[in-house]
DNA sequence: GCGCTTTACGCTGCGCGTAAGTATC
DNA sequence: GATACTTACGCGCAGCGTAAAGCGC
């Protein structure tokens, strides 16, 4: 009762046979010496449950059994071959699929560049990425959605994500050029202090590591607001000054402002490449995960 | 290069694993040890090039490759099932069709009951009928259009096809009740030649066998005619007498005509069963064989 | 007798189970 | 230390090739 076994080598042999319809060709064409192709055949038939050949020394020839099985053997070995090569072609990365969520500084500066070489590299996988703050990041590979994450918050206590420190950034003063900070000869928080801040939204990561990094001093704060663009905009105004990491300094590259790096060793943010634990990258995903590291020296970190 | 070897017991393992996400429990599913189990799944991992499963002594689970491959696995399977399944149908005769032709004579009077009862024992198979003269039926079994054929000539001289005798049946005088041979004491075929003759065409197999068994008499031939239920109607109609064989008694049995057996040992014609050499019967072929071979008792031979 | 398949028969090696090893929690 | 996968290892048997035997022409 419990179904019979079949391998591949015994479809081959029976194709082969059905073709040449002599087992001493076949035989040769499977590169197997004659009587054991034979018992391969035989092997078959009984797995099959049916006479599969009529032979005698003169002839070799389908039955009607066997000639019901031979389109049936050949559409599966091609099914077979079709699987494999798909498989394969992931392997080899000419398809797939890979997830990135990223958070918005990366993914608005230093990730399209290695994106778009990565497009070239394996024009054959689709790639897709989620600008998200870090929770949302760290959520979308919790839920199987993003392959990993490049999110500032470390596993976070989380049993299921591993994570391992992708770098660090600094924090930069950014104020109008014009702002006494500007020319101010040492930089401290205290100094910073004074002034009207300009702060991100509490449920940013970049805000709570600032938190962090200055408790238990705190800032001014003038305005809370969700967007780095909308800081720039408002620092721009004189309405406040602002602390951001290095990779977030592309919004603010204009001769109106003014940004000074903060020299102060504890003042940094450490960013993570986050994926789930014990289960590896499928290979389209580890591709661009490499890719990344062979370019994090691209990252101008001041 | 050459195509990786693939088995079912491949597949169901891998399913299994998939399935349990255990080594152990998918070990003892697929009655092997763990060991065994688990070198299974690598040489498929082998075969396909590619990593199935992410497993550490925690957890056990596939791979983004590895359930690209599950659903492939799965319809292989199905597919493997089915193939098997319908050779199987074909071979327990819940499926198949099976094409006979025969004579006429067997067409119509003999066969129809076999047939029936055929179709009782076997409702899962399609059965088709061809009435031919005999060259007909030997024609369309070496066509490969018929399994077999019941017709009179024997293998007649081809290499390529295989008769054996069903049976022999002797010829009849048919003649009016009101007719004089229907009195005559012993008949012989010279009296019966004194009379006009209702012949069949030169290329019935009947007219052969008569013209051989009766040479180098003749018969004077009053008509020539292709069928049988003509015979009757120009014999009813008083125009001559003919000679037939027993199985074709039936289109004379009726008040006006009488039918004589003509006691000459010589005087019959032999019916063969027909088939390809060296070419076995599909399965539901055979099982019409065999029935008409059981059933050869119900020949009513006079 | 010739050509082709099958049977006979050692032999190698794949693949099994048992037992020890290793890693993770 | 408990659990679960992997490695180590000896062994039996499936499956191979060589050689001999059947078998139909």
């Amino acid at each position: 009762m419990s179904a019979p076994e079949l391998s591949t080598r015994q479809l081959r042999a029976f194709l082969a046979l059905a073709q040449q319809r002599n087992f001493t060709r076949a035989a040769q064409q499977c590169h197997l010496s004659q009587p054991a192709f034979s018992a391969l055949i035989r092997t078959l038939e009984d797995a099959v449950g049916a006479r599969l050949f009529d032979r005698d020394t003169r002839s070799v020839q389908l039955t009607v059994e066997g000639r019901l099985f031979e389109d049936a053997a050949r559409r599966l070995l091609d099914d077979i071959g079709e699987a494999l090569q798909d498989v394969n072609d992931h392997v080899a990365r000419r398809k797939g699929r890979v997830h990135v969520a990223a958070l918005p500084s990366l993914a608005a500066g230093w990730l399209p560049a290695i994106l778009a070489e990565f497009g070239r590299d394996w024009p054959g996988i689709t790639v897709a990425l989620s600008d998200a703050l870090s929770d949302g990041c760290i959520a979308l590979v919790r839920n199987k959605q993003a392959d990993f994450a490049l999110a500032a918050a470390g596993s976070g206590g989380a049993a299921d994500l591993q994570a391992h420190a992708l770098c660090s950034d600094r924090f930069h003063l950014v104020c109008r050029a014009d702002h006494p900070l500007a020319a101010e000869r040492r930089l401290s928080i205290a100094k910073i202090a004074r002034w009207p801040f300009i702060q991100m939204a509490r449920t940013s990561s970049l805000r709570q590591a600032l938190d962090a990094a200055v408790a238990p001093a705190r800032f001014k704060a003038a305005f809370e607001v969700e967007h780095l663009a909308t800081v720039m905009g408002l620092v721009d105004a004189g309405l406040g000054v602002s602390v951001v990491p290095t990779l977030t300094l592309f919004h603010f590259q204009r001769a109106s402002l003014v940004t000074r790096p903060l020299p102060l060793p504890g003042l940094q943010r450490t960013l993570y490449v986050v994926q789930r634990r014990g289960e590896s990258l499928s290979s389209a995903a580890q591709a661009l995960h490499d890719l990344i590291m062979a370019r994090l020296a691209t990252l101008a970190l001041g």
